[in-house]
DNA sequence: AATCAAAATTAACGATTTGTTCGTTATTTA
DNA sequence: TAAATAACGAACAAATCGTTAATTTTGATT
């Protein structure tokens, strides 16, 4: 909103976001104090307390800003639905570009997603879903089937998908982002046992 | 595995639980401090100390203890998948059962995705699906493409899972396991998309 | 019922972390 | 250059931590 005018503010909050995936990458977040914090940030312990509440604060505000880069940056919103139907190529292209931005992020998911702040991500991630995407699905809305299951699909999708990137980033020999935005396509307008080549008991 | 002789300490253990899933209830669990822990269970704190390490330990514990009586007692371990065929009629029971077992435990799932334990759950629940349900399909590991894919749709299906466990366990007027498991059941054989009631631009 | 082993209690300890205060110094902005 | 304000450094009481040791209570066993 408002600019951040003073340079030493901007120093201060970005040298404490830098020293928090620092120390995360080397200990529990349970386990990291603000002493600490400010030792890697290069202030005075005191200084933390002119910008965050606590600790939880400064991990919120790091992530979300990581977020907002990414998703306001690199994920274009784009009409991948219209009057009811999926456009495959451009849902794929969506997700491809979310993978990918997540990949220039390597280090910070990785950091991340191994500290178990999945939920943090997800919960903002899905904030940022129905404050993106929902809107632009305003014209299908008509739809009775779409609106009962509306809320449970979105929590299952954005769920399958943060899992996914989960799984993906902090795996060894990972695959590229377009192999992986293919099954995931994939899944999601056929199902998860047909990409598994697996076949249903009953026809319908 | 060895019993637990000595009626103190399932005493102290079990009141340490239930303190644990109240403190949880009024406050954050990174707030809650072994005193209060003590205080809430009526024990001595520094007999906290020769059950459990910190409050991460009882935490894991407890989630665990909960997951294994469920898992365990209420879902039976069925073959649902044989030879590369997936019976819906069964799988919908199992994700049936699963889902009654926590309107059972309502109170437990409650507390426990509301403090954003989503990640400890799903980790042993995944722990659970390698150990109990992995080992029964083992007769279509054959195929290639389910080779491939299977690291990736586990965890995709898992977290779309848990994702709608907690968002129905947590929301207000929610409709019945029955329901629910028909939905999920029908997202994992027939894709998010087609539940939806929503089309695709290319026929395949 | 009496005995013994084990569990829980109590009090105390030094160390660490916390959140806040103050006056002083350094830097930025206008 | 001058005014504003951010950061520093030191210090504070309060709370929490994890552990110790001696003592008391409890339960399982015979």
């Amino acid at each position: 909103m408002t600019k951040k005018q003073d340079l030493r503010v901007q120093r201060t909050r970005k040298s404490l976001n830098q020293a928090l995936l620092t120390l995360m990458e080397k200990k529990k977040f349970s386990t990291i104090t603000i002493q600490e914090l400010a030792n890697e940030a290069m202030i005075n312990r005191a200084t933390f307390y002119l910008h965050y509440y606590d600790k939880y604060d400064l991990l919120e505000i790091c992530v979300k800003d990581y977020l907002d880069e990414i998703m306001l940056k690199h994920v274009t919103p784009v009409r991948h639905i219209r009057e009811g139907v999926v456009y495959t190529d451009v849902f794929y292209a969506i997700v491809t570009d979310i993978l990918k931005s997540v990949e220039i992020n390597e280090r910070f998911f990785q950091i991340m997603f191994q500290s178990n702040c999945d939920n943090l991500i997800k919960d903002y991630f899905i904030e940022l879903v129905h404050d993106k995407f929902l809107p632009q699905l305003g014209d299908m809305f008509s739809g009775r089937q779409f609106e009962r299951h509306k809320n449970i699909t979105i929590q299952l999708i954005v769920s399958a998908i943060i899992g996914v990137i989960t799984w993906w980033i902090t795996s060894e020999d990972r695959e590229g982002p377009e192999e992986i935005a293919q099954i995931v396509v994939g899944v999601i307008t056929k199902g998860p046992v047909y990409v598994l080549g697996l076949k249903m008991s009953e026809p319908n």
